[in-house]
DNA sequence: TTATCATTTCAATATTTGTTGAAATATTGA
DNA sequence: TCAATATTTCAACAAATATTGAAATGATAA
């Protein structure tokens, strides 16, 4: 893969803390399980047990910066959605770090891995 | 993949946090590179421009923490190598939240990730 | 047109993480 | 043994991150 098609490492580190945190992790997989249709911000803090609203707040908007997920409002909702391309540039930004690109099955990989993007089998 | 083969999500949490700093990663990448044969502390710190030998050992010993390096003393150094099995389950953990285990393209991505761990091409 | 609901923003505080320089430890060679 | 080398450990400090509760914002419904 070609540099330019690589995600900046500055994306990468702030992705890296975003998901290197026991809530927000759980966020991420609270809304890759939701997928395209995203949860409101309410619901996901009811899944994560009641938490505070605005210690829930805090955490997305750390996600949104970082370029994980996105907001949108719907009502008095505000429903969040993960991006998935941005999950899945980390995971090959991630595999080039580990082979250095000079591994065929990387390569594969990874192609192999864009095609999935959250989406069930098909 | 079963549970039972999955990256425990508090070593994940671990990992994420420690590659999450910049020099860190760089360290990682370094020690990638180097491959098997590790690289003394001394080294690394040269490679990354000469800064505190303290604040090199502080990192090291994070990433070592965090179970993505291991060292062992050949004289007065201490070399360090990755620890690529770890690197190559982050990637798995990672994958894994991204498509939730439902999509034949990562199970295929992840079988294939697994027989490269920083070999090269072969 | 006010009350309520969903969420964010803010300020205070607590906690964790990173940096620095000096001193300690371990190994080797003179 | 003594000096030099390689690295870690420690204590002090600085900076970044997380939590809390209260107040502010914005949308809807009575």
């Amino acid at each position: 893969m070609e540099p330019s098609r690589m995600m900046a490492e500055q994306q990468a580190l702030a992705s890296f803390a975003a998901i290197a945190q026991e809530t927000r992790l759980r966020i991420i997989r609270i809304l890759v399980v939701a997928g395209a249709d995203g949860m409101a911000a309410g619901t996901i803090a009811e899944q994560l047990g009641g938490e505070a609203p605005s210690r829930i707040s805090f955490h997305l908007n750390q996600l949104e910066q970082a370029g994980l997920i996105e907001s949108r409002r719907d009502g008095r909702s505000i429903i969040y959605s993960v991006i998935f391309s941005t999950l899945s540039d980390l995971v090959a930004f991630l595999m080039h770090d580990c082979c250095q690109g000079h591994c065929k099955y990387c390569d594969r990989a990874i192609e192999l891995f864009a095609k999935c993007e959250g989406r069930p089998s098909d």
